[in-house]
DNA sequence: ACTTTTTTGTACCATTTCGCAAAAAATTCC
DNA sequence: GGAATTTTTTGCGAAATGGTACAAAAAAGT
């Protein structure tokens, strides 16, 4: 075996072309599946979850369900991983945005509560505060995901705050880390509250709230 | 019979004396079992609790939790309230301290800590953010129960706030209710990152950075 | 001693759940 | 057209789950 042609070497990475595969074409298109499981583990969890479900909410079968993506853990986690990433292209541009702090801030909030009360049958809320709330205590990689994501929410909050001090938009006293563990437990707090049917308007009064204090009238 | 004798009038309603039931004893005390229930709940949520486990770890077996209790999801509900009685129990008294502001707010989130932190096989987080996190969305007694949780904590600090306030403690453009929901906002991220597993140390930091905003120094 | 009352303990049932094996189907390669 | 390859589909099976029926047990009343 001197020449590996098993693959031909793929220079670009995903294709708009479909890459001529082998066997039987897939009957499902992994990304919206992933994101239909997302969906049902946002809604319900994931012990209340069954692979049935997810087999309905995708269109596939379990054991197609399992070849995919693996076992129901190995789902979740896959899922879990979609669901930072979208919020992550929803957000990374506001976070990077050249408006004024509170400007910037009011819209990553209203952002986050898109998110949080999306849902065909009831606010959502965040994920990754769900599953801080469950799957994290018993199972290590989990909990480390989350706990990782919380800090990715600190720190993108710290940048925002030290940017603002360096514009002068606060004042010299002002500790951006200390700002930004208050604008993630405002994130918390909407995130949870929405789940437990809080209405929008009150959710944003909330939100106003908390920045007139960290902003400091 | 000209007087009632069927029952010994209860001038006292419940004293030490066992009141000489009729049939067969029970074999446990409502009281420790409903606390071994709230235990489970809280470490591994409605859905990852099996009939079996509470049996287990309450000493019952099913026919007599469900005589004593109802079904699950009634054995649930009142694990919840249980748990909201501890911890109004625990903190009730500090609420209505006479110490400085800090100080009592520094005891609260103390006790707070204690709670979310304790547990056996990891930190178990504030049951109201678990609930609200789960079953919440899906039962409207239940999520009634919770929303009630959080404002009957909004109010509690918005009380503190507004004795602090006319103690002279706060500035006069301080709002009670802005700083209770953050006070509130507090108490959430706590609780959810103590879950996360994150160590009270941090937690602690949290806390003080937070009482330095909302305090205003 | 016998009846009544209440709880316990055993056993059972219908359903759900996760996972997998094996056959059938759809496509490419030769 | 036939072999090779990959996926879908069907269906099985063992375990767990929530809930309940029923007899045995343990106490008080008579």
């Amino acid at each position: 075996m001197v020449q590996k042609s098993k693959k031909p070497p793929v220079t670009k990475i995903d294709a708009p072309v479909p890459p001529k595969r082998r066997g039987r074409p897939r009957a499902y298109q992994p990304d919206v599946a992933l994101g239909k499981a997302l969906d049902l583990f946002r809604k319900d969890g994931f012990a209340a979850t069954s692979l049935d479900d997810l087999s309905a909410a995708t269109g596939m079968n379990r054991p197609s369900l399992y070849g995919a993506f693996g076992d129901k853990r190995e789902l979740f986690i896959k899922s879990y991983r979609r669901y930072r990433e979208d919020a992550r292209v929803a957000m990374g541009g506001i976070f990077r945005d050249e408006l004024p702090i509170r400007r910037r801030l009011e819209r990553i909030y209203a952002v986050a509560l898109d998110i949080y009360l999306s849902g065909e049958s009831g606010p959502r809320g965040c994920f990754t505060v769900m599953t801080a709330a469950s799957e994290a205590v018993h199972d290590p990689d989990i909990r480390a995901m989350v706990l990782e994501g919380f800090t990715e929410l600190d720190k993108a909050f710290a940048a925002c705050f030290r940017l603002a001090k360096e514009k002068g938009e606060l004042s010299e006293n002002a500790d951006p880390v200390v700002l930004a563990q208050l604008a993630s437990a405002t994130i918390h707090t909407i995130a949870i509250r929405a789940r437990a049917g809080m209405p929008r308007k009150e959710l944003d009064a909330i939100v106003n709230g908390a920045l007139d204090v960290m902003l400091r009238a």
